[in-house]
DNA sequence: CTCATGTTATACCGCAAGGTATATTAACTA
DNA sequence: TAGTTAATATACCTTGCGGTATAACATGAG
């Protein structure tokens, strides 16, 4: 059923966009978009090509010809969903000013990310690191990076609100960023194994009162 | 005289009988032990029986006339491994007796967890957790359990601890628990796949400047 | 409108997966 | 020590896997 939707929209998307984009690299986004949320969901090992071509309604053939294997296509799909979440994290905290603010508003936003998340199947981050750890290098090098990159945005939020005076000076703005950001994704695995938006409710409620 | 021969028999049955079991139990106790950390490197989905067989030594025969399916294996590997989780920490607490220094000393197990885990490959918890979300509603069932004692035995801890007039009162003890524990099960996370002990360094100083 | 090229579908390969029926061997009873 | 049963090994099954050669078709330049 989501199949044919998702065929559809493939169509009226080609339809929209035939005359600015080449076919091969429509074909190429629309399966990494559709495999993003089917790796997410069910981890590398656990999804087959069967589970791709009949997501897309393309054929091995088909997608064969746009990837060299599967990890190619698991490579771009989490290299895709990054992109999303930073891009959702980015809109959102850009609609206010103050340090504080953002990082209020940083932490509601992983409220609402336990149960619906920019790319199904939840945190892309602590999904794809937990199983590329070890078992793919290639992808364990890229989630590294990015998880670098994401704590380094929340410690220079914390630096920010300290230089403007909202934050206290004698807190350590990068040991507090790793604690409030480990926290954030040790939440995200337990409310998810739960079906319980407790855990991660608690975790936001703390940092709020922390950060004031 | 036939009672007592009827009582020898009965009892040298038993006897024999429970040597057996045990005989029995011992080679589905190893395959159990062989298997936990193989599942938790790899996942349920990326280990074959393969694997099992040729780290056991035993055969496909052998295995699953000790279990039903890999599933059956699975759930018996991840049990086994709690519990030996389990059985790790509390003799490391059971050697101090004030609450806050057993806080510190949950915190510095996690220290050498990250790349020296009672189970190889990481995390139990958050390894099973993440693949089995989506896939494995027996195994989501099992570890979500297991989370909620985990947190539950951190948060009595503080409650010790402000009984005993070593931790302020108006800390909200669930609250920190919930919040330490995430934060050390993220640290895991990412130490592991940076391959780098700062995130998780820097989430027990945290905790430690939080209780003194 | 045609034709070369780019793109997708068909049909198939070899293999390893999980699982099982049965033979063999080891353990224990009598 | 023979007979019985429990435990393990052998050999094999079906299915689905990742991957590919090639045929069919669509696209866009001239």
């Amino acid at each position: 059923m989501q199949k044919y939707t998702d065929w559809y929209i493939f169509v009226v998307y080609n339809l929209v966009y035939s005359i600015q984009v080449i076919k091969s690299e429509r074909t190429k986004q629309f399966i990494i978009e559709t495999a993003a949320p089917i790796f997410n969901k069910k981890g590398f090992a656990g999804t087959s090509l069967t589970d791709l071509t009949s997501a897309t309604g393309l054929t091995k053939g088909s997608i064969y010809g746009n990837f060299e294997n599967k990890e190619d296509i698991a490579v771009n799909a989490f290299t895709y969903a990054v992109a999303k979440i930073r891009t959702t994290v980015h809109t959102k905290l850009s609609t206010k000013q103050k340090a504080v603010e953002k990082l209020h508003l940083f932490l509601d936003f992983f409220l609402e990310y336990v149960f619906d998340p920019p790319v199904a199947g939840g945190c892309v981050l602590l999904n794809t690191a937990v199983e590329a750890d070890d078992n793919q290098p290639a992808l364990k090098e890229q989630v590294s990076k990015e998880l670098t990159r994401s704590i380094h945005h929340v410690a220079e939020l914390i630096r920010q609100a300290q230089l403007s005076g909202e934050l206290n000076n004698s807190l350590n703005a990068e040991r507090m960023a790793y604690t409030i950001f480990c926290a954030v994704e040790g939440a995200i695995m337990i409310s998810r194994v739960q079906g319980d938006l407790k855990p991660m409710q608690e975790v936001v409620n703390y940092w709020r009162e922390q950060i004031t």
